[in-house]
DNA sequence: GTCTATATAATGATAGAC
DNA sequence: GTCTATCATTATATAGAC
């Protein structure tokens, strides 16, 4: 039982527009804005409807609250991660990422919802994106076939992929990828590709030469 | 002016339903499945909002139509690039991909909608990754850190990512990537990306060893 | 095959009582 | 702060004319 289900002890302490917030932010993720409906907020967060316009004003204006908690939480990462320290560590990357965990889908469904902040939340992942590339790039011996920028909305795109599509990679594999047990699969899986290309030098630069002779 | 815009000549030579159904991919890609609306679709194709319900029955029997035609495209992808001549040539499986390419964010949106036939989408699009994968494996010396299915399935969503994300892509690098400008940037970052590993074997293992001594 | 007009259901917004 | 009741809008579904 979540801090966010009627019934829990942690729930009872709540403000009911704390409560009213944790629903909105569990339907907007689990259905999308346009799914998800102010009653079915509010039955969860154990209101009436008319609780939930007194508080917020409007449905859209809830949805913005949600935004700002969740990009909240996402200045918290930078903030952690996001340093010098921070960013020759991967270690602190990943064990900073924790408290950003129960928003990452959250904040991929906003993207794809085009919410108001969406604009304003990929280029903070982007500038994010773009600090850890450029430490990478330190290391690295040949120069990128690509400018930093598009590579880092690229990376970015992809990661975001896992969460956005993340009950689809749970049914195929077989186990809720929010458990720990799936959890830590789908890490190992990261962890392996972004290991291992999945491609050589030799072979990318024979589909870089095929892009300029277009084919058809 | 293309094939399904009223006024082009291809866009006459259609017949009603197909019409519909082009417009219907269009708006299910652009808007996703509530926010579309019959409506739209039937000013789109050029026909009143009754002739859609004539010919296709409802709403969601129009986007089982769009999902097999999207599927079509699809099986046709697998067909010839999942071959054994195929998967041994990277220049095909990249040139057989065009005639998907329309349908890759319908595809992308269709899952996020939780489409009725996304869970088959998803399935055959896993199993091609793990044909492309299994491929990969055998060049590779170290055993992979997780199984096959595991990273076909993640290997596959962040693959999606990028026609998901594709509208902050665009905004983010200042040109839109479905553009043969945007496109061509998109391509030449995500070989990079494929072609060099984004954290060392070393950093990989230290990773999966603090798995085992969860912080926190 | 195609259209117009209508019925129905759902939902966000609102007003007012307690 | 919280609720109940109601309104207005929108979109799908339906029926029937041409």
């Amino acid at each position: 039982m979540s801090i966010t289900s009627p019934g829990s002890a942690a729930f009872e302490d709540l403000t009911a527009r704390a409560r009213i917030r944790n629903a909105a932010l569990r339907y907007f993720t689990e259905d999308g804005f346009d799914r998800a409906t102010i009653r079915d907020i509010a039955r969860a967060a154990g209101v009436s409807p008319g609780l939930v316009r007194h508080h917020f004003g409007s449905k859209d204006e809830l949805r913005q609250a949600c935004d700002a908690y969740a990009l909240q939480a996402l200045h918290a990462y930078v903030e952690r991660a996001m340093t010098d320290e921070g960013l020759n560590d991967p270690e602190l990357i990943a064990e900073a990422r924790d408290p950003l965990h129960p928003y990452q889908r959250y904040l991929a469904r906003a993207l794809i919802d085009e919410s108001q902040a969406a604009a304003q939340i990929f280029d903070e992942m982007v500038a994010m994106t773009e600090q850890i590339l450029r430490q990478i790039d330190e290391q690295r011996p040949d120069p990128p076939a690509a400018d930093l920028r598009t590579r880092a909305a690229v990376t970015l795109a992809m990661a975001l992929g896992i969460p956005a599509f993340q009950a689809h990679i749970s049914r195929s594999i077989g186990t809720d990828i929010l458990s720990p047990d799936g959890d830590r699969r789908v890490i190992l899986a990261v962890l392996d590709i972004q290991s291992h290309p999945t491609i050589s030098p030799d072979t990318a630069r024979t589909l870089r030469q095929g892009l300029d002779k277009p084919h058809a």
